[in-house]
DNA sequence: TAGGAACAGATACCGTGCGAACTATCCCGC
DNA sequence: GCGGGATAGTTCGCACGGTATCTGTTCCTA
């Protein structure tokens, strides 16, 4: 591999996706070993973030993945008593997803010990170099879900 | 704090989650739909760039998955012909990665799409940026894979 | 040199993401 | 109003990641 600067952008995908692997790893290990025991604490953040009655498309659109993914999240979520899924008063199809205090309580608690550890792996860089390439990282994000949605 | 500064820190590792969904899909759709129908391409591609006959172990490594997730990739390879496993010579309980000349050429094939499709996914971007986004990307790799294998 | 710890790889099983196919409901045109 | 297409959610099976555990081999040491 070279180490130019085409060296970035031809390593940059691989990089992308281990380095996900291993923040999800890391970030998963102290909220479960410290909190919930569970997965899909995620969908208590984004609906602790939102705070609005979200029906699950909207949400698995924010967290950017299919709905039958979001089904058994929330399905474990429902039975731990967490979430529930009221009916949707002008659509019957439709579900709205609302935190019960018990989920509200926990969302906190993660935000809380996610917010410790985010700051803790990401110590030592500077605010400046994080906001660059964190837009550069949003950039591409955006790119991508236009491609998911329209021509590919 | 800096509230504005604060928003990349907060909301880095979620970016980072999505991003690499988005991105493997992207990238995983391309390769498959156009060369290889199967994934573990990704093992030939490492295969390939490092061009010696690994251990299996040691492929984990370079690779950041874990011996078992890389032997179930290995077995569809090898029933495709791709890859063989030789015996080590000095110690009968490793294997010798090696490429057979079909697999090498998928390879080659997988490395020069992979190129058009991360080139067209980063058009836009400036080598500086990249460069200073695979940097810390780079860093943060290095602090995750030292987090996993030493003390939390 | 016999015995046990360490190690490479394989196997079994679980979690989380996806797409395809299904059900129930809505909406639009007639 | 009603038949057909679109939409929200679910179910099912597949792919790929992980941990725990097993087998065979090596290496160290008493």
């Amino acid at each position: 591999m070279r180490s130019e600067m085409g060296g970035a952008r031809a390593s940059f995908g691989l990089r992308l996706l281990q380095l996900a692997r291993l923040w999800r790893q890391a970030v998963d290990a102290e909220i479960q070993k410290t909190i919930f025991p569970d997965s899909g604490w995620r969908v208590l953040v984004w609906l602790s973030r939102t705070g609005e009655k979200l029906r699950q498309k909207d949400l698995a659109a924010i967290m950017a993945i299919e709905g039958p993914s979001l089904v058994r999240l929330l399905d474990n979520l429902d039975k731990a008593g967490l979430v529930r899924r009221e009916l949707d008063t002008g659509d019957r199809r439709a579900r709205r997803l609302v935190l019960t205090p018990a989920g509200r309580e926990a969302a906190l608690a993660i935000e809380a010990r996610l917010t410790a550890v985010e700051a803790e792996l990401l110590a030592g860089f500077s605010d400046e170099e994080l906001a660059a390439c964190s837009a550069l990282l949003g950039r591409l994000d955006q790119r991508l879900q236009a491609r998911r949605g329209g021509a590919g």
